[in-house]
DNA sequence: TGCATCCGATACATTCGTGTATCGAATGGA
DNA sequence: TCCATTCGATACACGAATGTATCGGATGCA
């Protein structure tokens, strides 16, 4: 029966080992970074010993890859229906507002995230994947942008997909900001107003 | 003679073996990321042994801390040369091109910077040096706008001191991306544009 | 030059983390 | 329920990194 090569009876135990290993993994990450945390401190904060850490994962980073690929699919999820809420009603502001409550909910979220770009930065294969990631964010972006206000954004960037680009800048610099302030209502609030700023041409009053 | 307590005839050799360790921490650093260095890689590669490091410094935490304050001095002159050049001239596209030239000059400085960002998020003590740092920046850059452009900037950013949150912004933003992609030349251009999308009123066409 | 001081190399003890091999218990299909 | 299979705990061996203590050579002042 096997059609794969390692097509094995995944038992229930082993995805909820797998979970709770990757649970930890964040809560560990996020206290203290990447680079400072051991396979045994994770085991230890799961509940496991490490030998159910190695049947699970080949490596530390083998792990971190995981992780991210699972929370950052979740917060793409969400953005991605943040963005489709209100079909062609096509409310830009309140589109702004929900996609900056879900992208600056949890700044343990993006300690973890910034820890892997880093990490990501260094190694050339994980930081095509990541650039990938974010290419498909930016069109999600850069479709609804042009659906919603195509010729009433600012020239300067270049249309709908220099504008997408712009957005996503603007998300990161607010988050390098917010990684040190640790202070999330004003950083929403201040993505709101740089994405106003970016996304309303001046001659087109926002609101 | 001891005027304060510490007071140590301090040997030219030891300045220079401090001088070649915080390079040697460069090197290794922006290669292998701060998380994933030990003091023997730094040493080995200065040059010398664990004895001189120790003799210089507590921890591998303190040489960082060192070297960013070195670094980041740094540039934080050039920049504000760039800033200054042009007295009463004003000329802001100008000096956009020439901060922007001074702020992408280095990917592995980047590297190192975001690093230590990563580093400082986690401790209360270094993130508020960090802010500081990022504060003093600013202000230097809302001074520069207030006397070149002061009511033409957009409204939505809030004056002078909300354009400089701004331009810092963007900053980070660009840094991100280009710690993937790895394209300076890009990023320059891309960061000159979204200044410009920023700072110029719709209303002020750019240039 | 001579000498008190400082600097950095070497050696050592120790701790910490890793990876592997083995084994008993849990699991789920028949 | 029974049994083949898988999962994860334990024990072990090893390597890597740390921090300290000691010592000989370098340094700079008188």
């Amino acid at each position: 029966m096997a059609v794969e090569g390692g097509t094995r009876r995944v038992t229930r135990r082993r995805v909820r080992t797998r979970a709770r290993l990757l649970d930890a993994a964040f809560r560990v990450f996020a206290a203290k970074g990447f680079g400072r945390v051991s396979i045994e401190e994770v085991c230890e904060a799961a509940g496991y010993s490490r030998g159910a850490f190695y049947s699970n994962f080949a490596s530390l980073d083998e792990l971190f890859f995981a992780l991210y690929r699972e929370r950052a699919g979740l917060i793409a999820e969400q953005v991605a229906g943040a963005l489709a809420v209100d079909g062609p009603d096509l409310d830009v502001p309140a589109c702004v507002d929900r996609v900056t409550e879900v992208l600056l909910l949890d700044v343990d979220w993006l300690l973890v995230k910034t820890d892997f770009l880093v990490h990501a930065a260094r190694r050339p294969d994980v930081a095509r994947t990541l650039l990938e990631h974010r290419e498909r964010l930016r069109r999600a972006i850069a479709g609804r942008l042009a659906r919603a206000a195509g010729p009433a954004l600012p020239a300067v960037l270049g249309g709908a997909d220099g504008a997408a680009h712009a957005v996503v800048a603007a998300y990161d610099g607010v988050t390098t900001q917010l990684l040190l302030d640790r202070d999330v209502e004003h950083a929403r609030a201040w993505l709101g107003q740089l994405l106003t700023a970016l996304l309303t041409d001046g001659s087109t009053p926002a609101q």
